[in-house]
DNA sequence: TAATAAGCGGTAAACGTTTACAACCAATTG
DNA sequence: CAATTGGTTGTAAACGTTTACCGCTTATTA
C-alpha cells in the first residue's frame, strides 16, 4: 500500500498504464466499465498520482507563486488569504515568498517559474520578478503573471509592447477623497505619512494628496510630507516628528492603517486628543481600524476581491483561456469614523 | 535563449549531459576547468534546471507544505513569515494552505506530499492532515512532519508508536501565570474567553486557568467561562455577554490578543474603564498589543523562534539528518502592561 | 617497469507520467 | 458481403534530469 504507482495499478488490473491514466484523467475516452474498475482499484489501493511525473510530461504544475513584500502585514495577509482560497477552489496551490521588498529576493521567487516549479506569478511590486536583462531581451517569453496592488502606470508594465494584467484600486482618487474629506471638514494643515518613496501605491496616494490640495486651492507645504513605510513603527515615530513642527498640523493622513495605529498611539501618549486636537485618517480598513479609540476614518480596499480577481486572471492566462479584462480597477470606499472631525 | 535544457547545453559544449549535471550540482566530481566552462556557458545561455526532471529523478522537491487554520490571523502570519524566511535560507519554498480549521481541507493539503509535490508538512492542528484510515494503517509510511502550536499531548501525536516532533510553548503554564498575575492583583472573579473547545491550545490554556484557581484556593465559577474563538469578533460579542452577568467579574482573560482587542472595544463602548473597572489580559503579544489603550497585558510567544525551529526540524527530517530535539517547548513571557491593575 | 590507483568523462538506464499512433473488434453502411 | 466507421485498448516514445557503472588517461608506487 505504500506508494503504489500507475504501473502497479495497471499490472494489478491486467491492463496498460495508458488505460489507467485515461480512466483517471480523461473519462469519456474510456469505457464506463473500465473507468469504474480503475477508479475503485485506485481507491482501494490508495493510488496517488505522482505529480512530478505528470507535471514533467504535461509541463503543468498547478502551482502559483505569489511574491509579497510583507506577509505579516494585515492588509497583505488578507489579500493572500483570498488568493489562496480562490486558487484552492480551482485546484491550484500557492507557493509564496516574502520578499521584504528586496528585489533580489523577488527574483529568487520569480526563478521558481523559470525552474518550472510553478505555472505563473503574482507580484506585489513595481517590476516583474525577473532580471532586467531578461525583461529587456526580445527572446524572453514571459510566463503568465499578474501585478497586484503596486501598479506603476495605467498601462501596466510593458514587456515587448505587451502589457501585464493588473488588479488594483485607484490609489490617487482614494487618497484624494480622504484629503478632500479633511479639507472639507476645515483642515488646512494636513500632514501625511507615506509608505515610502519606492512604493508606487505610496507615490500615487501622495499624488492624490496633492490633487486635493490643488483643487481646494490650498497651499502645499513640503514640511508636512513625511516619508515613512507601511508599518506601525513608522507611524509611531514619524508622528513624534510631526508634533515637533512649530506650526503644528490639525490632521494627519497615514497611508496605511498600521501607521495610523502607531500615530494614534503616539498622540495618546503625548496627551493629544483625537479628533479634537488632531484628526487622523488611515488607509486599507484593516479589521482593527474599527476597534481603535476613536475608530479610524480610512479607505476600505476590497481585499477579498483583489485577491480573487488576481488569481482568476492568472489561471485564465495559465490555461490559455481568453481573459476579457486585463486592467482591473476595483472600487474603494471612504469610511468616515470617529477619528476625523472638524478642527476646534 | 528561451528554455534551453541540459541537452542543449551539453551539445553546445560538446560534452555529455552527465558532465553538465555534475559540473552544476557536484563540483569536485569534475575538473575545475570543466566546472567553470559549464558554469559560464550556463550563465550565458540562461540555463535553468527544470526542477521537475530533477525532482522526478531524485524524488526531492524542496517544497514544504504548511497548513494553517487562518492565515490572516496576526499571530499565525508572524509564524508563517518566520517559517518562510527560514525555509528560503535553506533553499526550500513554502506551499501553504489555509484550512480554516476544516479537516477536509487539511487533508487536501496533506495530499500534496502524497502526490510528491512537497517533501514534508507542518501542521497547526491536533491531527496530522491524513485520513484516519491511513493514520491507523500499519503500512502507512508517514512523511516528514512537524506539529506546531496546537499540540495535544506532551508525547506528541503517535504514529505506529513513533512520535511526531513538535514545537510549541507551555500553554498551561503560560495561562496559569496570567491568571495568577490577576489573582495576585486581588481579582477574585475572572472571566475567560476561550479559543474554542476543539483547539488543543485553548483547552490547555483553560487548564492553566483552572490550575491557577486551584492553587490560590479560589472557587471556579463555570459561568465565567465563555467558549469563543481566536478572533476579534468573539472577543467583542462575548464581552457583551460577560457584562450582562449579575455578578460581574473584575477581570477578563482573553485567550488571544485579537479577542482582547474586541473585548477592550466593547468595554470602551459600554463606558467601562480599563483597568479600573475591569482588567483585561490577552495572549500572544501581537504587535498591536502595545498600541491599545491601555496597552495590553499579555503573554509573549516567541513567534519567530517558533517558525524557525519547526522548519529546521522538518528540514533535518527531510534530509535524514539526526534531529536531537523532537519535542521543543519554547519559553514564553508574561508581559504586564497597563490593562491589568488591582481592582478598585 | 609493471601494477595499481586516482581522476575524470561518457553511456545509458532509470524516475512516473501522458499521449500520438496503431491495432483490434464490433457495428454500421452501401 | 466488403468496406467503412467508431469505440476501446495497447505500444512505446517522450518529458528533463541524475547517477551507477564502465573505460580511458595519467600519476603513483613497489
Amino acid at each position: 500500500m505504500s506508494d503504489i504507482g500507475i504501473k502497479d495499478l495497471a499490472k494489478h488490473l491486467g491492463i496498460s498504464t495508458a488505460s489507467v491514466s485515461r480512466a483517471l484523467n480523461r473519462p469519456g475516452r474510456v469505457s464506463e466499465a473500465m473507468r469504474e474498475r480503475v477508479q475503485t482499484a485506485a481507491d482501494k489501493l490508495g493510488y496517488r498520482t505522482n505529480m512530478l511525473g505528470s507535471s514533467l510530461r504535461t509541463s503543468r504544475t498547478r502551482n502559483i507563486v505569489a511574491i509579497i513584500p510583507d506577509l505579516s502585514d494585515t492588509f497583505n495577509s488578507g489579500v493572500i488569504r483570498s488568493m489562496e482560497a480562490t486558487a484552492a477552489k480551482a485546484g491550484y496551490s500557492i507557493l509564496f515568498g516574502d520578499s521584504q521588498g528586496i528585489r533580489d529576493r523577488e527574483m529568487q521567487y520569480g526563478n521558481l517559474v523559470q525552474h518550472k516549479q510553478a505555472d505563473g506569478v503574482i507580484f506585489f511590486s513595481a517590476r516583474p520578478p525577473f532580471e532586467d536583462s531578461l525583461l529587456e531581451s526580445d527572446s524572453f517569453r514571459p510566463p503568465p503573471m499578474v501585478n497586484s496592488c503596486e501598479v506603476v502606470s495605467s498601462d501596466g508594465f510593458l514587456i515587448q509592447d505587451h502589457r501585464i494584467p493588473y488588479v488594483t484600486i485607484d490609489n490617487i482618487l482614494a487618497a484624494e477623497e480622504v484629503v478632500t474629506h479633511l479639507i472639507e471638514l476645515g483642515h488646512k494643515r494636513i500632514a501625511i505619512i507615506t509608505g515610502g518613496s519606492t512604493s508606487p501605491s505610496s507615490q500615487q496616494r501622495l499624488k492624490g494628496y496633492q490633487k486635493a490640495h490643488k483643487k481646494a486651492e490650498l497651499a502645499l507645504d513640503k514640511e508636512l510630507i513625511f516619508e515613512g513605510q507601511y508599518t506601525l513603527d513608522a507611524g509611531e515615530s514619524l508622528t513624534r516628528e510631526i508634533l515637533q513642527l512649530k506650526d503644528r498640523p490639525t490632521a494627519i493622513f497615514c497611508m496605511c492603517d498600521e501607521s495610523a495605529l502607531g500615530c494614534l498611539h503616539t498622540l495618546r501618549q503625548q496627551g493629544f486628543n483625537v479628533p479634537d486636537d488632531i484628526a487622523v485618517a488611515g488607509f486599507d480598513d484593516i479589521r482593527f481600524a474599527n476597534y481603535t479609540d476613536p475608530p479610524l476614518t480610512t479607505v476600505a480596499q476590497p481585499v477579498t476581491e483583489l485577491g480573487k480577481r488576481c488569481i482568476e486572471i492568472l489561471i485564465k492566462l495559465i490555461e490559455k483561456k481568453p481573459v476579457e479584462e486585463t486592467q482591473v480597477i476595483l472600487p474603494h470606499k471612504l469610511i468616515v469614523r470617529g477619528s476625523t472631525k472638524k478642527p476646534v
